[in-house]
DNA sequence: GACAGATTAGGGCGATCGTCCTAGCAATTT
DNA sequence: AAATTGCTAGGACGATCGCCCTAATCTGTC
């Protein structure tokens, strides 16, 4: 009676919805669509989860955890905060194909959730916080002080704008060009030959 | 029986639904919804439209004229094509309100028609298209040469990401200080110090 | 004022939504 | 072997969805 036999059922549902969410939207992907990938009856998901939003909450939750384990690898590889930023900037690219057909997983559940006015909103932004305050920490070690909140900002500003482009228009070279241009701009900020 | 009364219901119709796609996105927001704005019944609304479908097509029609007015008025008042892209830039500014709250009206639609693989999608891509083509066309004139379509979509970009941001965090100061570096970036491409 | 066409109101269609209940199977403990 | 608990299957609930049909109303013409 270890319950492990329910958590085990619990994570698939939660793995099940996390890739349906992103795929359809939050709104568009039903208990129906997660109970047939899972391959459990629809009924059974009650015992699981009492409401849609515990899945949601569940699902970002399940977010949360994967980028910061993400994170923490990178930290661990990377002795070089550049280095860290740039694998950041790379998402871009590893995660290509999802990102042209479905988005940013983040900041599209962001914004279907702001015009659902729904209540985890804030806990999705959450995903990007984490990220914000990761690179802002990046930016700090490499001396940037008290710009690096506005340069965290602007990167993840950067990559929001590149992956919305490209889930609209498809086009992978546009792709590269800007992640060069970030590579470009992170060098910048780095030696910076007097802007402004 | 100049037909002038059904194509002024049929406006009605369209303006509402614009408005309700932006604010709710085009899944959620239904026809009893859009009714009740325009007051009439739901019944009503088959003679004017036959499917949802055929609403979104008119939308997106709608948005295309909306905004090709919106250059051209730009291209009267402004004979410096330098100062029409920042009349560009500044929508991030004079919409504000609309932006924190539902985001960019193109991206999400783009977004959202991309997770429902939805019939209209190149369609509502085609809003893009309208300001990546008419961004070009500026840098072009301001001699940007072969530049010219790599700056528009980079610009294209920036837009997308502060008003994916703007929407998650509400940060009116983040938004102001990346306008102010799109315009700096604007003057950097005009009168270019040997960047790369 | 009768007629014809344009426009509207209202309700019903089957399907699907999130949610909830309950009977039964499976597995472990006593 | 019996009993207790963990877990599941299947269906029913009211509500809402997009869509469709039909009868009534309005409007303008002869």
């Amino acid at each position: 009676m270890c319950a492990v036999k329910a958590d085990e059922t619990r994570r698939k549902i939660v793995v099940a919805a996390d890739k349906l969410f992103y795929e359809q939207g939050f709104d568009t992907a039903s208990f129906a669509d997660i109970a047939r990938v899972v391959e459990i009856s629809r009924g059974n998901f009650y015992y699981h989860f009492k409401t849609k939003d515990a899945v949601l909450a569940a699902v970002i939750e399940h977010r949360l955890d994967e980028r910061k384990a993400m994170l923490r690898h990178w930290e661990q590889e990377e002795d070089n905060p550049a280095n860290r930023v740039k694998r950041f900037i790379n998402i871009l690219i590893t995660n290509q194909t999802n990102i042209m057909a479905f988005g940013c997983p983040v900041g599209t559940l962001c914004t279907e959730l702001a015009k659902l006015d729904h209540t985890l909103k804030s806990e999705a932004a959450g995903l990007f916080t984490l990220f914000a305050e990761w690179l802002e920490r990046q930016f700090v070690e490499l001396g940037c002080g008290g710009q690096a909140p506005d340069l965290a900002m602007h990167l993840l500003m950067r990559s929001q704008g590149v992956a919305s482009l490209a889930n609209t228009f498809q086009d992978a070279e546009f792709v590269r060009r800007e992640v060069e241009a970030m590579y470009q701009w992170l060098d910048n900020q780095l030696s910076p030959k007097r802007p402004t």
